[in-house]
DNA sequence: ATGAAAGAAGTTGCTTTGTGTACG
DNA sequence: GCGTACACTTTGCAACTTCTTTCA
């Protein structure tokens, strides 16, 4: 049960702004800018992956089951993400005709194009109309031309690209962790271990082997120990082919095909990582892996770790850097051998530089390959350069160091290092790699986001790239992390989940400037914003210099920040009012609204702000003897529900007032909010507010307002069937009468039927006579509401329907 | 190289209790 | 002359955001 409640996330996300298919003019947009637009539709893909509900409990392979095979291009998936519509077709992102293993069962009942986006479970009501926005997509990326020339770098996204981003972002990180779920779990492959296991002798080996006597020193220092003599081992034996994971970039070039480097990593199944684990060479990731496969081999308790490389939730000027160190020429993307290959040998891979196609590698068996090979004419191959990734891991792995029950960083490819966590952060200058989450993923394919582990400046920096940082992130992702963390959590968890606070605990005060806007824990004074201020007396906690330079500045907490509002302001959102002899705590000035007000008072207006400890809940003047107290409109404000006077009641139903008329009693129009229809608002009545002992009548007055509806329906309903048994028993009687009419040679007596009944129809039944003469037992009595006008087509029309 | 400041160019949020005309 | 229904209206400004450029 895993799919449909991301699907559900991200249409909760749509949710959130229904405004963002709002059909306005974009004043500067790019053309072509497809995927912009078409983005959020798109996200809807996921929610056809939904399995059945009859899957009741949750069983986390579901994941697995679904993300099992990609096939055709799913490198990407790892690389890098594009939205699915950027791709050529759907069908080409998650093609599943040629799968021929199980997985696919359970894609089986699974539309992908829906014709009409489908509603997830429990979807938002105001998701979007897929006819609106059918609409909004032809308009805009047909048609929109700039008004002016888009600005070359830096354009500025609007709220709708933004959220796209964002969504892409989230679906991104839910793909990744799927992906990520299947990876790990080949790490503990048994064919692949036992082939890695040749790689330490025993000697080696024996530094795993922790006796529990000893004390908790020398059994930590045996496994660093242990991993510094693998490490080396590992690196000497292990060959860097393949390009890895890369930080993600959204492509400028949006008409662009998308392109796979011909040196991607591209073991996309278990058979390609046993096959990997044989020849021992691949990318980066699958060296990751591998290492991890032969720690856990070794009795190890080891996390496969990913700092993943999302497409940014803030879409950025810079763009896709070129790759460096790729092959000279040859084909920019993997070749497609379009026969079978089913009797074909496979191809030669014994240079251990060819890099053939996915298609044909899926067939290869890996002990097949590794037989001697008929020899045969091999094309010549592009040299491949040395491939330059950063010089910082994206894969690595962390090794539980059981003495002291704590995760130690591993990386034997890149840093080479055991144990020295801060040597895994980029600088935020690396265009290959940027480090925003870090997933490790333990041997049961349970996730922890061990960010705080590799991070100097998280509070700072990293997390304002994560999701955390968007309204509502924080809840999105406990809710994807929810599915892939253990519902119990050992004392190792508490051990590291309390280490991992202390990380952020101790994360010092930034630096820089521009650091503390939007930090979650300082402020200064200058970030403020208009409706801000700072708690009195002021609390310094600290001072940082304002460039160089500059002089100091104080800093102050973030939770001394007070939300501050005008005294209007506090009654119409919050239904309070400012306390007597309370003085404004800061005074801005007061927006003009209309031309006609600038006279002098106008130009210096200010407007008062105050905090809300200098407000108190508002009491609307109390309802005495049934007489409802109104205001100048002759209503009542009912901003919010503390807005009822004593003594009310507020009956939110649209007939209260005409039920309140009919009783005779004193009653107020409830004003809810405005709705700003053009240049006025407009209050919004939302019920009336009557004496509280008037409640029941009122409810009564209503309900028998509704009861008279419904019988109304009723009876109409009832009217409907009493004329189709008319119908029917003035066919039957004319049938009988013509039936005794009937003379020799004359037998046709159904078609003088059918034309009596036509008759009938033309005249509109209008035949009281039948009733009053002989069909009266038909008809409703008198009493039963009295003869309901008929419609003039009313007679024909039912026997259509 | 890095960060601060200023400028540019866009987006967002606040605004907040109608009016005029035709017609029966 | 009065009451009712209905069409028309659909701002504009300042704050804010996010980028670039320039400078130290």
């Amino acid at each position: 049960m895993v799919a449909p409640q991301y699907a559900q996330m991200i249409n909760e996300a749509k949710a959130s702004n229904p405004n963002l298919i709002e059909d306005r003019p974009v004043k500067r947009r790019k053309k072509n800018s497809m995927f912009v637009e078409k983005g959020l539709g798109d996200v809807e893909l996921l929610e056809p992956v939904a399995p059945s509900s009859t899957v009741a409990e949750e069983d986390m392979d579901n994941v697995d089951g679904l993300f099992e095979e990609p096939k055709e291009e799913p490198v990407e998936g790892l690389e890098v993400f594009r939205p699915p519509n950027l791709l050529p077709s759907h069908s080409q992102t998650i093609d599943i005709s040629e799968d021929d293993s199980d997985a696919d069962a359970d894609f089986e009942d699974v539309d992908f194009e829906p014709a009409i986006p489908s509603r997830g479970p429990g979807a938002n009501d105001e998701d979007v109309e897929p006819e609106h926005f059918e609409l909004n997509l032809t308009a805009t990326a047909a048609d929109s031309v700039p008004s002016r020339a888009p600005r070359k770098k830096g354009r500025v996204f609007s709220k709708q690209e933004r959220l796209v981003h964002l969504n892409t972002h989230k679906l991104h990180m839910v793909c990744l962790l799927a992906s990520l779920r299947v990876r790990n779990r080949w790490c503990n492959d048994g064919q692949v271990q036992k082939r890695l296991l040749r790689l330490l002798n025993e000697k080696n080996r024996q530094w795993f082997k922790i006796d529990p006597s000893w004390t908790q020193f020398r059994r930590a220092e045996s496994t660093k120990k242990g991993l510094n003599i693998a490490g080396p081992i590992w690196l000497a034996n292990f060959k860097i082919t393949a390009r890895g994971m890369r930080r993600a970039y959204y492509d400028d070039d949006e008409g662009g095909e998308f392109r796979v480097s011909p040196d991607m990593d591209d073991v996309l199944d278990l058979e390609d990582f046993r096959k990997a684990a044989i020849k021992m060479e691949g990318s980066r990731i699958v060296g990751a892996m591998l290492y991890c496969a032969l720690l856990r081999a070794c009795g190890l308790d080891v996390r496969l770790v990913c700092s993943m490389q999302l497409l940014p939730i803030n879409a950025g000027s810079k763009s896709r850097p070129l790759l460096r160190g790729v092959s000279v020429s040859g084909p920019t993307t993997p070749v497609r051998t379009p026969t079978p290959l089913v009797n074909q040998p496979p191809p030669d891979n014994s240079t251990g530089r060819s890099i053939p196609s996915i298609a044909s590698r899926r067939r290869i068996d890996p002990m097949e390959a590794l037989e001697p090979q008929a020899p045969r004419p091999v094309p010549k191959l592009p040299k491949m350069k040395h491939i330059i990734e950063s010089p910082f891991p994206v894969f690595w792995l962390e090794v539980l160091e059981e003495a002291h029950q704590r995760w130690m960083p591993v990386d034997p490819l890149v840093s080479c290092t055991v144990d020295k966590r801060l040597k895994f952060e980029p600088p935020a200058s690396d265009v290959e790699n940027a480090m925003v989450y870090v997933m490790g993923l333990d041997t049961d394919g349970f996730v922890k986001d061990v960010t705080r582990r590799y991070t100097t400046w998280y509070l700072a920096k990293t997390r304002k790239n994560r999701v955390e940082s968007t309204p509502g992130g924080e809840r999105w992702l406990r809710r994807v992390l929810r599915p892939f963390t253990s519902r119990w959590p050992t004392d190792t968890d508490d051990i590291e989940d309390q280490e991992l606070l202390g990380f952020e605990q101790r994360e010092k005060m930034p630096t820089s400037i521009q650091d503390f806007k939007g930090h979650p824990r300082y402020v200064l004074e200058r970030d403020l914003r208009s409706n801000e201020v700072l708690e009195f007396p002021r609390h310094e906690i600290g001072k940082v210099k304002a460039g160089k330079g500059g002089k100091m500045e104080p800093v102050y907490r973030r939770t001394d920040v007070k939300i501050v509002r005008s005294a209007d302001g506090w009654y119409r959102h919050e239904g309070r009012e400012v306390k007597e002899g309370e003085q404004p705590v800061k005074i801005r000035p007061a927006r003009r609204t209309k031309v006609e007000d600038d006279d002098q008072e106008g130009e210096d207006a200010r407007v008062a702000l105050y905090t809300e400890d200098q407000t108190g809940v508002y009491a609307a003047p109390p309802v005495v003897n049934g007489r409802v107290p109104k205001n100048i409109y002759g209503n009542l404000d009912l901003y919010v529900p503390s807005m009822v006077p004593a003594g009310g009641v507020h009956i939110p139903h649209q007939k209260a007032g005409i039920a309140a008329r009919i009783l005779g009693i004193d009653f107020a129009d409830a004003v809810t909010g405005f709705e700003f229809r053009g240049r006025h608002g407009t209050a919004v009545v939302k019920g009336v507010v009557v004496a509280g002992e008037f409640d029941e009548a009122v409810m009564a007055v209503i309900d028998a307002y509704a009861d008279e509806e419904r019988q109304l329906v009723e009876d109409k309903r009832k009217l409907l069937v009493l004329r189709m048994w008319k119908k029917f028993m003035v066919g039957l009687r004319i049938k009988e009468r013509v039936d005794a009419y009937e003379v020799d040679g004359e037998d046709k007596p159904d078609a003088v039927l059918k034309e009596a009944v036509e008759d009938e129809h033309e005249t509109g039944m209008t035949s009281e006579e039948y009733d009053m003469d002989e069909g009266g037992g038909f008809m409703p009595g008198d009493d039963g509401g009295g003869f309901l006008p008929e419609d003039d087509d009313g007679g024909g029309g039912f026997l259509q329907d």
